[in-house]
DNA sequence: ACTTTTGCACTGACTGGTCAGTTCAAAAGT
DNA sequence: ACTTTTGAACTGACCAGTCAGTGCAAAAGT
């Protein structure tokens, strides 16, 4: 069982990763299976014996990628966390942290934010659960900053949460798509300014 | 030529507006154009009278779009000046100018973040185009307050721009999808506090 | 006054093509 | 021995775009 899962842990992120990109570039919905299976070097016949359908393969890519993308995010607030940093620091290491995810994984950054706010679509629910998880690593920074005093008592948690989420992922995906000469050192100064309250010249 | 030119109006503005929630809630390839006719309470053929293709249908629907958006952008940062107001207060009224517009159109909103950031799509250079025409007016803003000292000169103007919309459209996205019983000052509040730079507690 | 013509806006059945998912016997891999 | 993959053919639902024809109001003709 376990030589033979292996083989299937292959083939399932062959499929992954013609997936993603094919379905970042043309939607869900536009992206045949043939192409899928073109793309992972595989035959048609193996997608459906590792997938039920090509809606689960689209769930379990998306389980897959936010995965990655919240243990990423753990990992660089922990580590400020053992490092004795403050809370404001961990928060300048995870926004450090999600530039490198979609540094390394765009199409994956593209199709998420592509599917995240709409709605009636079959994998609704997988895309709530996975986006609560995300989410909780941040606000959970945020709670204890506000607990120790380092950061404002006025601050609303949820939606200060989702502007920084939105802050980086946006400004990350217009550096990919329309800023492709900056480095990513740019983009995490230009979000520190912000972050830390520095862009009003008063100081 | 008046009356007639006004009913093709109509007739267009009924298939933008059932096109706009369908392409939202379903995606543009997986809304068909039969949805949408009959949404909008006409024949199919019409679309096809009135647009060259689907597609055609889609491209002046984002343009149609964003005209909006850009209008009342620019309404806001203008009245601020004509006020006497900062370049900062200009910002801040832009923000509720922003999320005045996603709430009156949600679905709008969904399908252009949907769409902006995908590569090799027919609408690409459409998108390009008047993505453009609103960064602009952000980044016109805050040129003019570093200009005058407002603004911190250290600010790479494109990527606070990015940062700032995409702040504004994640918190707003946000709370229409999940934090519904918010208010739309409760989301101005939250996000004014990040441009003010009042998260740290520190002051 | 009246008939006829014009052409815009719209209709909806139809067509040609596409694609998810199925099937299965044979081959390859472990 | 058992699992996994192959490959190619097939089915049936679905859908973008077409086109011959309808309705109608205003202009032109008589």
């Amino acid at each position: 069982m376990d030589s033979s899962s292996t083989r299937r842990q292959v083939t399932r992120q062959k499929l992954y990763e013609a997936a993603v990109t094919l379905i970042a570039e043309q939607g869900f919905s536009s992206t045949t299976v043939d192409e899928i299976a073109e793309r992972a070097g595989v035959a048609k016949g193996t997608v459906y014996y590792n997938f039920k359908s090509k809606t689960e393969l689209f769930e379990e890519l998306l389980r897959h990628g936010v995965g990655l993308l919240t243990a990423s995010l753990r990992a660089a607030a922990d580590e400020t966390q053992e490092r004795g940093g403050t809370k404001v620091e961990a928060l300048d290491a995870m926004i450090r942290a999600g530039l490198g995810f979609i540094d390394r994984y765009p199409a994956f950054t593209q199709l998420y934010v592509a599917e995240l706010w709409r709605t009636n679509r079959a994998w609704q629910s997988t895309l709530l659960v996975v986006r609560q998880e995300a989410v909780a690593v941040v606000e959970t920074v945020l709670r204890e900053g506000v607990e120790n005093g380092e950061l404002s008592k006025e601050i609303d948690i949820p939606l200060t949460a989702a502007a920084l989420v939105g802050m980086v992922l946006v400004a990350a995906l217009d550096w990919q798509a329309f800023q492709r000469e900056r480095t990513i050192d740019d983009v995490h100064s230009a979000l520190s300014l912000l972050l830390h309250g520095r862009v009003s010249g008063r100081r």
